[in-house]
DNA sequence: ACCCAGGGTCATA
DNA sequence: TATGACCATGGG
């Protein structure tokens, strides 16, 4: 792996001067929205978790005592459009009950980033890449989050092999960026913004920013 | 009829 | 620890 501050703080400076600030995760005035977002947006396009975000706010279950208390197939219903939904209920109710047994979302959102991020991994169906989403976009602690798209750029500039660990990566960032949640988020929001424009399994070089992107060697050999 | 998307868990070797 | 199977909808 040869990962070094400069040339992360270089692919942050190009990514931002190419796309602009990303603003991302519409409904950040609302923590516990972009939590189920978040949660709901796994391995699923945007389009669809934002779906299921839509009809779970319209039926007015945007809050941790109303997906506590429904009933897990009303709630399968409703999320329906994300997908994988049986399972993604169950992470919500588990979630929420937590939240609720442990002093309720207020509190929640008070806590420091050591006690947070090991209680959410501790939620069956929230990983590493869904807690650091949830700590950034949500709580507003600096967390980096790695996703696939990280990986698979990383990979094509030929800076990581692939099979590193997510803790691995992520201390590369942590390393190389200011610890400021902004720049967390806003780092986070131009790879996916990047990789869903240029960086796809087919690779689309047209008008890629990182002209050095498509020319790798490396690029045969990736599992991503 | 494929392939893919802002992952995670569990069983097997 | 490292693959593979599985979860499931909707768009290209």
């Amino acid at each position: 792996m040869n990962c070094d501050r400069d040339g992360l703080c270089h692919l942050y400076d190009r990514l931002l001067q190419a796309y602009g600030q990303q603003d991302w995760w519409p409904g950040r005035e609302n923590p516990f929205e972009v939590i189920v977002g978040a949660i709901l947006t796994q391995r699923t396009t945007w389009a669809n978790a934002a779906r299921a975000v839509e009809l779970l706010r319209h039926e007015g279950f945007l809050t941790p005592q109303a997906i506590r208390q429904v009933d897990p197939a009303q709630l399968e219903e409703l999320i329906r459009p994300a997908g994988f939904y049986r399972a993604k209920a169950a992470t919500l109710q588990g979630f929420c009950d937590w939240i609720e047994d442990t002093g309720g979302l207020a509190q929640f959102l008070s806590q420091p980033l050591a006690t947070l991020r090991p209680a959410l991994l501790s939620i069956r169906g929230i990983g590493e890449e869904t807690a650091d989403a949830i700590l950034v976009y949500a709580v507003g602690l600096p967390s980096f989050v790695i996703d696939a798209y990280t990986r698979r750029i990383l990979g094509r500039l030929g800076w990581i092999k692939g099979d590193e660990s997510y803790a691995e990566i992520q201390s590369c960032f942590t390393a190389a960026l200011p610890q400021d949640v902004h720049i967390f988020a806003e780092a986070h929001a131009l790879i996916v913004h990047h990789g869903k424009t240029h960086c796809r399994p087919q690779p689309i070089c047209e008008g890629c920013p990182l002209s050095c992107f498509c020319n790798f060697s490396s690029y045969r050999k990736e599992k991503l």
